[in-house]
DNA sequence: GTCTATACACTGATAGAC
DNA sequence: GTCTATCAGTGTATAGAC
């Protein structure tokens, strides 16, 4: 009983993240909306009424898909934190969402639907967390700018620029491919992008490019 | 019947119109899977069967809504070439880009949406209008380069940079407008963000800043 | 040309056997 | 815990009266 209980625990999460996996590719490619039971089931390799014993209802299936990712990329802000000046924080940033970019488009896709849809099962957290989060990174650029680490720009709208270049990686990823010839980046090219939007947004705030780490 | 013939064809293209408008809203809102051709009537007003008398499909109404707002979306890239410089030219486009985004955030979803989810039905423009598009101004801006008119940057992650940003303000609307105590920006805060952006771009390719028109 | 009524397919969700 | 069978509701699209 004691090695069953712990093995049916595993079972259980296995199958769960299978499902929330497989929910946040559909719910990528076809939208909320679009998205059916059916094939999230499909996909995940489960009977569909099973999926309804795991998640109650398509919408909290798609609210915990939501809050995954909204989790992966609140995380990656720490690199922010633990930096030592604008340069190696903002490169630091734009490196780790350019990298969550690339290992979660599917998640990314999903949040950005998510907000363009008028953020319906988000909105808490926007207004909370996130809002939270903007002042104290503001607060952050802000300090830097106050000791002359770095020009005078508008700390909110550099955020925006980050959010919305890092991210459009992912969120337009299939335009960017047709634009590469029908072919996804490969390490060359993710990292000549990574190393594009360093160089002009570093430049653009006035501080040097630090070595690439 | 002189007087009828062209008054008909009025009121039909002023229908049409209408429609059309409603549809951009309604897909901005729901995506394509969750709008409903029901919502789509009653905001234009008329019966759902009429619908169909002018528009065959839900597709078909879908289609036309992305071509049209793929040629307004082209359309503001005519400053990017009569430009006479980087700065000008960069300016210019990114005043365009944003004032667009300002007048049809609706339209911005709808090809954010269109591209997230594969491009369904405008794959074959972003093989051949769109590819044609971006290969000749990444050629206008590598002369700019070659002539030393401005800083050695990636031409291609540049254009990405400048969609990416532009139209973050309409896609992420909703998310912005929540950082802003929930009240969209109004027209300073247009303008600031035009500014700001355009001094880190601007800086960040290495050319000076030019007055405000 | 316009609208009412309806056909037909499919969706999310559940009941109940195993 | 798991799956088969099924329901109630809603969606697109159309037929046919006006």
């Amino acid at each position: 009983m004691e090695t069953k209980q712990p093995r049916q625990k595993g079972r259980r999460q296995e199958r769960e993240a299978r499902i929330l996996s497989a929910a946040e590719k559909v719910f990528a490619e076809a939208g909320f909306g679009g998205a059916t039971m059916q094939l999230i089931a499909d996909m995940a390799g489960l009977p569909k009424a099973n999926l309804h014993y795991y998640f109650p209802t398509k919408e909290a299936l798609y609210r915990q898909v939501v809050e995954n990712i909204f989790q992966i990329w609140l995380r990656a802000a720490d690199v922010f934190d633990s930096a030592t000046g604008p340069a190696e924080g903002i490169a630091a940033y734009i490196d780790a969402k350019m990298e969550l970019s690339r290992a979660y488009p599917a998640g990314s896709k999903v949040w950005a639907s998510e907000v363009m849809h008028g953020a319906p099962v988000i909105q808490d957290y926007l207004e909370t967390t996130l809002a939270e989060w903007t002042e104290g990174r503001m607060e952050v650029i802000q300090r830097w700018i106050d000791e002359g680490r770095m020009d005078p720009i508008n700390p909110r709208h550099l955020l925006y620029m980050l959010w919305a270049t890092t991210q459009h990686y992912a969120d337009f990823g299939h335009q960017i491919e047709t634009l590469n010839n029908g072919a996804p980046l490969d390490d060359a090219g993710w990292t000549e992008a990574k190393r594009a939007i360093k160089q002009i947004i570093l430049t653009g705030v006035g501080v040097e490019i630090p070595p690439e780490t």
